[in-house]
DNA sequence: GCAAAAGTGTTGTTGGTACACCCATGC
DNA sequence: GCATGGGTGTACCAACAACACTTTTGC
């Protein structure tokens, strides 16, 4: 009797420098093997491990897609998987140590990756999640400005946003609390400094 | 070495009688081993023919979520699988024989199947898509009258709807086509009949 | 003629978008 | 004093929600 093999690959996302980022491993996503010993989980710990300067609490982590066959590109990669759990994990810039940079990749949506596909569903995603939860809370400090976030936004979305209409929407969702404090970066007026209500995954009211 | 037990399950979803109901199979979701030969769309679409009445091609059919360990309640079942890959299919109630409308239970958030978490996921995925696409085609005839069409959003939304700001909204996406026919059903005003422009899933512009 | 379901518009509210200038600071 | 990024308000438009009566048919 045959048993298929199944692999979990992991696509991690950081926004870098302003850019959003894919991390890769020479030119592939992370992956590896799964025996199904103990949980799924587990073993994304584990995977996760691996990546320099990335302990396995931080972050945001998501299950994706399983992919099969055709549809990760599978066939083509010889000594690959029957089946391939794909996971995002978020992570913020500051977490990233300096010298491993440049093993995080800018996204692009017309590079030729075996894991395109992959990596283009999980955008869309997160895409998504960003509209509708507070999820980016895993891709800043603790602190921020609301500048800053609104680079971030802008990173993922692909688009730049109107700065007014921007600052009403997120505080109208009630998301964020005000520290009061201020932050000066550079020569310019100091920010306000906020940080997110809570660091759990909650989705927005939309009513 | 130990490889892993993987298992397919399937949420197939019809509105029956205007109540969303599951199909079922002595109390469980049908389900099948799966030892990695072929692709996993086939081995779904072998497990779909062992549903009484439902031919492979038949309904929409979409990847949900791969489940290990606690998640998917397996560790209480003896004999199952490290991970389940579950699917959710969607069956028009013309497509079911009279004689089989038992064996589908209508959804109830309360009830206490061991697949109860892989259901209630199941069906929030429902309600997101059926507002966000075209996808109920797949439970409705060709032909179908605007308050049959209602009526299965109620019942997969779980509230009711104003029945004319459901005509207004769903006419101006214009992913319907007036056959200009008329149906009449008992001993009313007889009702005009559309269709749905195409059968294929369609994400609704919201612009 | 009456029961049953079909069909039809208006109004108020809300959320989105477009848009331009002054302010506080570091150098 | 000037360059840099921070911060603010209004007006228009589109989408959504609430709401009640008339029409056509079968019996």
């Amino acid at each position: 009797m045959k048993y298929q093999r199944t692999g979990i690959k992991l696509v991690l996302f950081s926004v870098i420098d302003g850019k959003l980022c894919v991390f890769f491993e020479n030119h592939m996503l992370p992956s590896v093997a799964w025996r199904g010993e103990g949980s799924l989980d587990q073993a994304v710990d584990e995977l996760t491990r691996r990546v320099p300067g990335l302990a396995t609490d931080q972050g945001y982590r998501e299950q994706l897609y399983t992919f099969s066959g055709v549809e990760a590109g599978l066939p083509a990669q010889a000594g690959e998987y029957d089946i391939a759990i794909a996971y995002f994990v978020l992570l913020g810039e500051h977490k990233i140590p300096q010298g491993l940079r440049d093993r995080w990749i800018a996204y692009d949506a017309r590079a030729n990756s075996t894991d395109l596909a992959i990596i283009t569903y999980a955008v869309q995603r997160l895409q998504w999640k960003v509209e509708y939860t507070n999820v980016v809370y895993s891709l800043l400090p603790q602190e921020f400005t609301l500048s800053q976030l609104q680079r971030v936004y802008e990173a993922i979305l692909g688009k730049p946003l109107d700065k007014r209409n921007f600052r009403k929407k997120i505080l109208s969702l009630g998301i964020l609390k005000d520290t009061k404090k201020k932050k000066s970066l550079g020569r310019a007026r100091p920010a306000g400094v906020y940080r997110f209500k809570t660091q759990k995954l909650t989705y927005v009211e939309i009513l």
